[in-house]
DNA sequence: GTCTATAAGTAGATAGAC
DNA sequence: GTCTATCTACTTATAGAC
């Protein structure tokens, strides 16, 4: 039987929540031992400081985002199969966690530092893996040439700004279209699959 | 002859520099007077609050981001020139400007009253326009059906999340391919085009 | 382990001399 | 207009009682 209601847990779930939401500058200890519902000074008896406590949410942060990379493009599949799995996996996560993208490179924009001392390795199989794949699939002729690399960064572009942006986005498309901004980010799977798929299939002649 | 050098717009340099790099939390008043190379009561004197000076920068930002969208499409060109106009337009915006757009979700994340306070209607009159000729274009039989707000969504992330990235990708990329990542970043624009091209376009049997 | 009280430092903002 | 000096409030962090 596992405690999930102990300090340590309930603490790390404020702090996850408050400073998601307002970023470490904008974060208070207060805030976090409120929404904890514990005392601030329990906060630095389990993690010392504040800086210690962020990077535990950072990290924790990191894997979420980077976790279904490597996984969704392991298995033998065909491409356009690891492809879809992939946008499913990746909309499924943002889906839970929409704040988190804009927090992530928030904070590495304003200390870019804390990135290269924390991580490095972690990122590298999963990007390495996925370049290869492509690379396959193009020198087989199975999909239109297109470098790896802006592949990739069309894709994460059209799975994760759409997140990003739904504060803006979603009074603007209400008053004007009379659009629920939900169900568009419900219809994205398919949108982006398709988009993908159109772009990079051969063309039949 | 403007004059270029009073404190006002010093001050605004420095304060377009701090904050877009901070944040608005993150933000020290000391730092924005050493920037501009005067004292901090200065500051206050000329824009009597740090919350009234970060108002200027954030509508200013919000002007810069927006700018584009409605001028390229409101010429009479054929659709994919108009496109590529916007394009072209965008990225030499995110080029000079790569820090803007994290900082703008991300402070809008942070409030998002901010966005509804101090704009509104500039934004429509662009999504409008844009919406209407997709609609235009796609009942006209010349490009793939799409939902309008889904192509934007495509569009923007697109264009916008690899500048977003680059502190986290320009290391990656660097070590795994030896690639420079403004290579890449120049090379968006075509890559852009050609993909969205594909993407849209009509099969030709 | 958990609390109260408080120390030490920093931030935005103002008063007032020049 | 521009500076120095200072006020007030807030924030992280710790000391110490229980």
């Amino acid at each position: 039987m596992v405690k999930i209601d102990n300090p340590e847990e309930k603490i790390l779930e404020a702090a996850r929540k408050v400073f998601i939401r307002e970023g470490l500058a904008g974060a208070r200890m207060q805030q976090i031992a409120d929404e904890a519902g514990i005392n601030k000074s329990l906060l630095h008896y389990y993690f010392r400081s504040k800086d210690k406590l962020f990077d535990r949410i950072f990290i924790e942060v990191f894997r979420t985002i980077s976790i279904g990379m490597g996984s969704s493009f392991s298995e033998d599949k065909p491409f356009f199969e690891k492809i879809k799995k992939f946008i499913d996996l990746y909309i499924d996560v943002l889906t839970k966690n929409p704040y988190l993208p804009i927090f992530f490179l928030s904070e590495i924009q304003h200390n870019p530092e804390r990135l290269q001392n924390i991580i490095e390795k972690d990122i590298f199989k999963n990007v390495s893996g996925i370049i290869t794949q492509l690379m396959m699939e193009i020198n087989a002729g199975r999909i239109r040439p297109i470098s790896p690399p802006h592949l990739i960064l069309n894709l994460m572009g059209m799975l994760v700004l759409p997140f990003a942006v739904k504060p803006m986005m979603a009074p603007i498309l209400k008053r004007q279209l009379d659009v629920d901004y939900n169900d568009i980010l419900n219809e994205r799977k398919e949108i982006v699959y398709n988009f993908l798929y159109n772009a990079l299939k051969i063309d039949e002649k």
